[in-house]
Formats: structure tokens, C-alpha cells, sequence
RNA sequence: GGGGCCGUGGUCUAGAUGGUUAUGACGUUGCCUUGACAUGGCAAAGGUCCCCGGUUCAAAUCCGGGCGGCCCCACCA
């Protein structure tokens, strides 16, 4: 017996701050520095909003898991923090707070205004993820917008420009008109709503009319033809007629395509430049006139004639309006609709033609299909989002926006030659410089625009693996080891980054790819604003640890399901940090037995066999990243047969200075401390360096004992069991004596159960 | 319209390859200061495992159909 070394009766989660401390110090996750395979988490860079979800908080907390468990499992594990800083949403949120939009001001400034404000919430990032105990290398973070990365941004355009994969072309596409830009298929997304669809009469000469039914009758001056399906009897004599369009003079000849569905609506469709999707491959097949009467900002110009200046919802309404007093509606009718919408602004999108980069991806699906095999799933059905996805690819992806926080596209245009690539290994801010032209030597400016932001994290798992930058350490580390990532970014971050990296190296980007779900409320909504229902890591960790809130992380859900997270759920796991404490306050006030005695008592062969079992599920469960095995494996036995039956039955021998129950109790608690190691870190480190001294986290997972595992658990337990409600329905306490016949398949630890129950 | 996931006590949840009293948490009730732990321990109450049919000696677990929920995808104006 001795003090034992934990000497506070309680866990004291200030440790957590002084654990990481030192952490921290000792730089305890930089590069390895060993000469082969170095296993890389090409960890998402998160981006800095300001705020932190508490779903963020989980996701990076099971990120961390990874890193740790592998490191554990004996992989050197490079674990690097890389910041998402290019974009639209610092662009808004400075505009926000400077009441300015960008266009006004010098773009110079503008660009700094936005860097600055991503550096105090990139501090706010940093020191919530250290508040969550995470095992990044904090020495070398990247940031999307550095130079160095920039470059390399820059460098694989280049190198796919020179290769013939980026091309320039007008042609209609998503457009936000509160972020002024063109956006990908990818950054779309749907907003079911109600909307009137209007029935509108075009007029004949002779006074008849052929009705059709639209929603969008502010793109009514963009109209050029008239559909009916080829079979539909109903219109037949207006085809090949010329109709008036309501509202303006002009006049749209009917013609007939299949596309057109007698079903719906009036069985009539107009066709607009550009009202979806539909209407832009009609007007490219028809051969029809385009008339581009949108301006970028949402409104109407000199082409939407007295609604020229309006934004499209006040035309909308406006043109009901007159359309109902010149008599040419035939009435309105509420329909349920899918809107697309900026997956960012949440603004209604148009299609508007502007000439922007297109980088080809049509003809990689076919490869990208073959490399997915290639590659490990974690869990495996999450790897149908991206075959969906990637089978619905429909046409090239737009690369260039039209904003200005973002990497500059490193062409310059020559009045003569056209535009032109430099070379690569450089940084190019475009848009404020110009090169003579390779062929005539004449002064070329830079293109204006920036890249999709998906251009530059696309190439994350090559940056960090030292793509043409350090061959040497490409050649340990590519493709990486892990890319883990959020479900609802499968068809953006995943999909192009194994786009881009097959176009480049023609190779798979990772070995494993890990896909989480969402993290929701208790009831399993979503967190948002408008339910209230929204909760912040850094209160939860101050008030229950981040071990408590890693712990709910990880035994809340299968690998892929949505988490439920609640203040009581997380203040629930708190009492299982307490228990893990506390068994190794217990473990801790005898002397730590070293030597494996010549033999063990039936007690302690029996609980190491049951270790085994745990031992083996929860090195499973760690190599397939599903932190829910180890993290509910390990809990229930540690709580319910460790701490509930062992130790009691063990107890007496303890103290009475037995090196069996001794030595067991110790290796039982290191194997413990070791498997929940990765999940909670700091309740484990601090156990473990106080009882053992060192680290828990260099440790390597334990093995299996040499023992077998017994079927006798159920039976002790239900013998247990049996005794502790005797005792309660004679009402008496548990130290006291008790007359009990222990059963003859329990001989073998009639010794402990006697000493256990006070039998007499 | 297509696809995915799912439907287990008041609430939430576990349950490869079908097998005796269906797991755990939170909540509820009762007892207990037992030489780690009262922010604790022990015990107890509480379930038609969504419904119908099938396969089987045996189904929460497999198959078919239905009902319901969540999510993703999709150009029906």
C-alpha cells in the first residue's frame, strides 16, 4: 500500500490545458523523420467563419482519433493542419462589416481587409481545436492562400493548360447573382418552395391564342420560340405560326419538340434565354436567338424593355400585375417547385452566358470510376454517394470566378496570340501584372479572375504529400494515407480531388477514404439558428472537458450515422472519465507489480481472458476508423465487469499484498488506458504518466495475454448479481456476512467470492 | 421520378454468418456511506423489437409487400 499517486479525489479538467501544454512543447506530432512509408491524414482545412460548430468540433475530435489509433498501431502518422482561406464567404463578411462592396474599393485593399479578418478567426480555429486535444502537427500549418500554396495552385493549372485540359468558352451557366459569380453543378443546391405558375395567353393575329404556362414570366422578353410535343392534336394548327409575346411587340414562331409534356401545364412551354436547364439545350439545339436580358446583379437591363432595372422578382410581380389587366392571364396556380441555390449566399440562381475557364472532367469519369475501387471506403456504402455523383456529371467543370479573394488565374492575353501560360514555380497575381507575350514580345496583361476555391483544396492531398516540392518526401508519402471528410462534400472536395489528382499523376489520391455523418440535436435535427437548438464546443468543453465531449463523439453512432449530441448526453460521458479516474486512483495505491508472477489465480486468468476478447474487437473497430467498437467495447467492460465484478472479487488479495491480483489489476488498467487512449486523450495521459511514468500515446495498442478466455462471465456475474439483491431485499448491508453455497462450476474462485461477499 | 439510410421500453441507442430470460445510456422508483468512486454503488419497474405475409424446428435478425421518417440526386416549364 502507498499514497497514491492521484492524489485529487476528483478529475480536474484544467489538466487538460497543462497536458496539452506540454504536448506542445515537446512538438510531440511534427513530421516523422523515419525513411519510408510515412502515413499522411490529408485532414480538411477547415475554414475560418468565425464560429465553430460543435459538429466540427466532433468531426476534427474523430479526425484526431485516427491519427492517434494509427500512430498507436505502430504507423509513423504525419497528422498536418491546413487552413481553407480562399473564397467567397470572407469577401461577404468583410463586405458585411465595412458596409462596402468589394468593386468600390482599390482590390489591393479589399484583399487585405479579407486577410486580416482571416487571421483572427483562424486564431479562434486554432485555439479551439487545441482546447480538443488534437494531435496536428501545430509547428507547419498550411494556409490555401500563402504564396507557397498558391503556387503550386497555379502550377497544376499550368501544367493542365499546357496539357489541353482547360479551354475558354461562353456558354450558359449557374450564375449567383449575390456573389456575382459563375458556380459549378457541384455548388448548387435545391430549395423546395411554393411558386405560382401563370397561365399566359400569345396572341394569333386572327384573335385566338395558344396558352402557356410558365413560372418565370419576367424572362418573357428573352423568349424565342414557342414548344408543343409533336403528336399533341391540341396545338397542331398553330404550328409553324407566328404568336405575339404578352407585354413586348415581338413575335415567336411555334414549333414542336418532344421535350415538351402534354401533361403539364398547358402542354405549351415558351422557351427563354435563360430560364433552366432545359432552355439551354433547346436554344443550342434549336439554333434559336439568344438574348441575354439578365444583368449579373439580378436585374433586368435595356432587354427586358419597361421592366429594364428591376431585379427579377419585382419584374415577376410587376408583370403579373399587367399581364392581368390587358386580359392575358389566364389565371395562376400554386405549384411545389425545386429551386436551385447557391449552396453558399442561398440566392436564387440564373443562367447567364459569360466566357469563364472549363477545366474537361466528362472524360475522367471513366477512370475515376476504376480508381474508386482502388480505394478503401470507411463505411463502405458511403462510397455510393460519389458513384451517383459522378455518373450524373454532365458537362466540363467552370473553374474561373469572377471574384477577388481567391487564387489568380495565371494566364495573360495577348491581342494577337491570345491568352497564355507562364511558367510554373511562381507566384502570379495576375491581375496586377504584365508579361511580354512569348511569340511577339508585346506587353500582355493578366487575366482578372480568380480560381473556384475547389481548385486549390482539390489539391490538398498532393500539396501536403510534396507535390513539386520535395520528391524525396513524395515518394514516402503518396497517395496519402486517409482522406476523412464530411458526407455532405462526397460530390466537391472528394470528387475533384480525385479528379485533379488523376489528371496529374494518374494515380488514386488515398488509400482509405473515411466519411462521417452529421452531427444533429438530441432528437436528430438538424442544429440550426432558427430551432435555437444550436450548441458551441468551447462552453461544453469548459464545463465537461474534451474528453467528455470526444468520448460522446465517438460511442454515440456507427462510422457514417448522424451523431446525437445533447448537453446531458455529454455531461453523461463526463461520469465515464470520472470512473476511468477513479479505477486508476484505485490501481494506483498499491505498488506497481512488474513481474508477471509464476502463476495467476483463476480471478485474474478469467479477466484477462476477457480482455482479450476486448482487446481484439477494439483494434477491429480502431483499423476500420468506426471509434463507436473500441469506444462502447472498452466502456462496458471497463465499467461493467472490471470495475463492478473484478476489482471487488480481486479486492482482498489486493490489499492483501498478492502479486497475481497485483500484477493483473495493473496490465489490465495499462491495456485499458491504452485502447481509450486515442479517444480520450487527456484522462488517459495523465493516469498513465503519473502510475507508469511516460507517455500513454507512444505507447503500442496492447496484445492479447497468454490465457484462454473462459465461459464462466455470465456465471459470475449472475451469481453476483444474485447475492447483492439477497442482501438488499433482507435488508443488509454489503460488508455484512451472508450464508451462501457458492455453485460447483464457480469452485475454481470460491476463494475471491467468499472474500467478496463476506460468506460465511 | 431515382437512390441511400433507417423504424427496438417515456426519450435515444446496440444487436456479422437467424438459437435459451433482447444491449446500454438518460429519465423514474427503492435500498446502501461496501477499505477507488454519493457528480457514487446496487437493485427494480418499464418493450406487440412499425404492420402484414413467407422461408425455418426456430426471426428483431433472412425474403416479399405495405406504412412512416431522415438524407442525397434529378431540367418538367
Amino acid at each position: 500500500m502507498r499514497e497514491s499517486p492521484l492524489a485529487d479525489k476528483r478529475w480536474k479538467k484544467s489538466k487538460e490545458a497543462e497536458i496539452f501544454a506540454s504536448w506542445l512543447k515537446e512538438k510531440s506530432w511534427a513530421k516523422p523523420t523515419v525513411k519510408n512509408r510515412i502515413w499522411v491524414v490529408d485532414t480538411p482545412p477547415p475554414y475560418p467563419s468565425g464560429k465553430i460548430h460543435i459538429g466540427s468540433a466532433i468531426h476534427y475530435s474523430q479526425i484526431d482519433m485516427i491519427a492517434r489509433s494509427w500512430r498507436m498501431m505502430g504507423k509513423p502518422v504525419w497528422f498536418p493542419l491546413g487552413i481553407d482561406r480562399n473564397g467567397l464567404p470572407i469577401e461577404s463578411r468583410v463586405e458585411k462589416d465595412h458596409k462596402i462592396k468589394a468593386h468600390q474599393v482599390e482590390r489591393e485593399e479589399f484583399l487585405e481587409m479579407c486577410k486580416k479578418k482571416l487571421d483572427e478567426y483562424e486564431a479562434y480555429i486554432i485555439q479551439t481545436f487545441q482546447g480538443l486535444g488534437i494531435s496536428m502537427d501545430w509547428d507547419a500549418p498550411y494556409r490555401t492562400d500563402s504564396p507557397e500554396y498558391r503556387i503550386i495552385t497555379q502550377g497544376t493549372f499550368i501544367e493542365l493548360w499546357n496539357k489541353g485540359l482547360i479551354y475558354e468558352a461562353k456558354r450558359p451557366n449557374n450564375w449567383c447573382p449575390g456573389c456575382r459569380t459563375t458556380l459549378a453543378d457541384a455548388e448548387i443546391e435545391y430549395r423546395s418552395g411554393k411558386t405560382k405558375l401563370n397561365y399566359i395567353k400569345f396572341m394569333l393575329d386572327d384573335g385566338t391564342y395558344i396558352p402557356i404556362a410558365t413560372t418565370r414570366p419576367e424572362l418573357l422578353g428573352a423568349c424565342d420560340a414557342i414548344i408543343v410535343h409533336p403528336d399533341d392534336d391540341r396545338f397542331k394548327h398553330f404550328v409553324g405560326k407566328k404568336v405575339k409575346i404578352p407585354l413586348y411587340d415581338r413575335k415567336v414562331e411555334v414549333l414542336t419538340h418532344p421535350e415538351a409534356n402534354p401533361d403539364f401545364g398547358t402542354g405549351a412551354m415558351m422557351l427563354c434565354s435563360y430560364g433552366d436547364q432545359t432552355d439551354v439545350k433547346l436554344f443550342n439545339e434549336l439554333k434559336l436567338t439568344e438574348r441575354l436580358i439578365l444583368e449579373p446583379n439580378g436585374t433586368l437591363n435595356d432587354g427586358g424593355g419597361k421592366y429594364a432595372g428591376m431585379h427579377t422578382k419585382k419584374a415577376r410581380s410587376q408583370m403579373i400585375e399587367d399581364l392581368e389587366k390587358n386580359k392575358l392571364l389566364e389565371k395562376s396556380e400554386e405549384v411545389e417547385q425545386q429551386v436551385p441555390v447557391c449552396w453558399r449566399s442561398k440566392d436564387d440562381i440564373e443562367f447567364v452566358a459569360l466566357p469563364e475557364f472549363y477545366l474537361k472532367q466528362q472524360a475522367f469519369i471513366k477512370d475515376l470510376r476504376k480508381i474508386s475501387d482502388e480505394m478503401e471506403f470507411h463505411p463502405q456504402f458511403m462510397k455510393q454517394l460519389l458513384i451517383d455523383w459522378m455518373d450524373r456529371v454532365s458537362q466540363d467543370w467552370p473553374i474561373s470566378r469572377r471574384r477577388f479573394y481567391g487564387t489568380p488565374i495565371p494566364l495573360f492575353k495577348c491581342k494577337e496570340h491570345g491568352f497564355w501560360a507562364p511558367e510554373s514555380g511562381k507566384y502570379y497575381e495576375s491581375w496586377k501584372e504584365e508579361l511580354p507575350c512569348p511569340k511577339c514580345n508585346k506587353k500582355c496583361k493578366g487575366d482578372h479572375r480568380v480560381l473556384d476555391t475547389w481548385m486549390d483544396s482539390s489539391i490538398s492531398p498532393l500539396y501536403i504529400c510534396g507535390y513539386k516540392q520535395d520528391d524525396a518526401f513524395f515518394k514516402q508519402t503518396f497517395p496519402s494515407f486517409v482522406r476523412p471528410q464530411g458526407k455532405d462534400i462526397v460530390r466537391t472536395w472528394l470528387f475533384y480531388s480525385l479528379l485533379r489528382t488523376f489528371q496529374l499523376t494518374k494515380k488514386r489520391a488515398f488509400e482509405h477514404v473515411w466519411i462521417s455523418g452529421h452531427v444533429v440535436d438530441e432528437h436528430g435535427k438538424k442544429m440550426s439558428k432558427s430551432l435555437g437548438n444550436i450548441l458551441y464546443p468551447m462552453p461544453m468543453i469548459e464545463k465537461y472537458g474534451a474528453d467528455a465531449l470526444r468520448f460522446q463523439g465517438a460511442s454515440e453512432a456507427k462510422l457514417g450515422s448522424d451523431i446525437r449530441l445533447s448537453e446531458e448526453r455529454v455531461r453523461g460521458s463526463g461520469k465515464f472519465i470520472q470512473k476511468i479516474y477513479n479505477i486508476a486512483r484505485f490501481v494506483g495505491m498499491f505498488e506497481v507489480a512488474t513481474k508477471k508472477p509464476a502463476t495467476l489465480h483463476n480471478t485474474d486468468k478469467w479477466i484477462l481472458g476477457e480482455l482479450n476478447t476486448v482487446i481484439k474487437k477494439a483494434i477491429t473497430g480502431y483499423e476500420d476508423m468506426d471509434f463507436f467498437v473500441p469506444a462502447n467495447t472498452v466502456k462496458n467492460f471497463t465499467w461493467e465487469i472490471f470495475a463492478a465484478h473484478y476489482i471487488e472479487m480481486a479486492k482482498t488479495r489486493a490489499y492483501a499484498g498478492d502479486q497475481s491480483a497485483l500484477w493483473t489489476l495493473n496490465e489490465a488498467l495499462k491495456a485499458i488506458l491504452k485502447l481509450l487512449a486515442p479517444i480520450t486523450p487527456f484522462v488517459t495521459e495523465y493516469t498513465w504518466s503519473k502510475l507508469y511514468g511516460g507517455s500513454v500515446h507512444t505507447q503500442v495498442m496492447p496484445v492479447a495475454f497468454d490465457v484462454q478466455t473462459t465461459k464462466d462471465t455470465q456465471k459470475l456475474l449472475a451469481f453476483n448479481e444474485k447475492l447483492w439483491s439477497i442482501k438488499q431485499e433482507k435488508g443488509i448491508s454489503l460488508k455484512d456476512g451472508i450464508k451462501a453455497k457458492i455453485p460447483g462450476d464457480l469452485e475454481a474462485f470460491a476463494d475471491d467470492l467468499a472474500a467478496m461477499h463476506h460468506l460465511e
